[in-house]
DNA sequence: ATGGCTTCATAGTGAAGA
């Protein structure tokens, strides 16, 4: 199985990119988020073409999350349970006998914003839920957006982020909370290139001189973990014209492996 | 130097992203 994810910062804007990739990549369930359009304005029959099943939650301007899959899904659930928020940031479905997590963990702007105490209260809903749903699914994923860089070897310049938004330390805190929760970081189960990024800011050539942040990830429960096979991140997608400032992260599962 | 780009929105002294 092969499973992604991917902040296409605008659905409708990089919608033939995305059809490009999927058939390029022939993923088996893809993580959208940063769809930007509300559900009524979603390309439904433009994605519907490529065969896969569509699952999503938007809103107008912001944020909006989406789930492809070529299997059919079940138990939806669009929002994380007993959290007033405006915001669609998070869409779960089963597929193929995997509980997949779509999130768009919030920005937080820098630490001193009261956006940032939204991110942590965020956080703390989010892993509640995700606990919960670990207990129910042996098999699961959660995949996205995290905006959290999980150690200073996933920044371009740990000095100058240091302590700032992204990185700060109860942010990584509760990215470890997630791992103790029984979750893999699929990148690095692999040994990978030093300077690793899925994120590059438009401004000042971020992308052409690597001044970028990893902060999509790819989430595994042990049992998919341990029949993971390869994690990689399509840094080629931030050079195609008019690109995401985030590319895809990949990893490929072996579901019957023992 | 709180800029720089990109998107969606509105006509704001834009807002938000990361």
């Amino acid at each position: 199985m092969r499973i992604a994810t991917w902040n296409v910062n605008s659905l409708n804007v990089r919608l033939p990119q995305l059809i490009d990739w999927l058939a390029n990549r022939t993923p088996d369930i893809v993580c959208l988020q940063e769809t930007k359009c509300e559900d009524s304005k979603f390309p439904l029959e433009a994605l519907q073409s490529t065969g896969y099943q569509i699952t999503f939650t938007g809103q107008k301007t912001y944020n909006g999350v989406a789930i492809l899959s070529r299997d059919p899904v079940a138990d939806p659930v669009m929002a994380i349970p007993d959290f007033a928020d405006e915001q669609k940031r998070v869409l779960a479905v089963t597929c193929a006998g995997v509980r997949v997590v779509c999130a768009y963990i919030p920005n937080g702007e820098s630490v001193e914003s009261p956006k940032y105490q939204y991110k942590l209260g965020w956080l703390r809903a989010f892993l509640n839920w995700i606990e919960n749903e670990r207990g129910q699914h042996e098999q699961m994923a959660v995949l996205g957006d995290f905006n959290i860089a999980p150690e200073d070897r996933d920044v371009h310049d740990p000095k100058a982020w240091k302590d700032q938004v992204l990185c700060s330390e109860p942010e990584r805190s509760a990215f470890r909370q997630l791992q103790a929760l029984g979750f893999e970081d699929s990148y690095r189960l692999f040994e990978q290139p030093e300077n690793s990024f899925s994120w590059w800011d438009y401004r000042m050539n971020g992308f052409k001189r690597n001044l970028g942040l990893r902060i999509d990830h790819v989430m595994l429960s042990m049992a998919l973990a341990r029949r993971c096979q390869a994690c990689t991140i399509d840094r080629g997608m931030r050079a195609n014209e008019r690109p995401s400032d985030h590319a895809p992260v990949v990893a490929d599962i072996d579901l019957r492996a023992a």
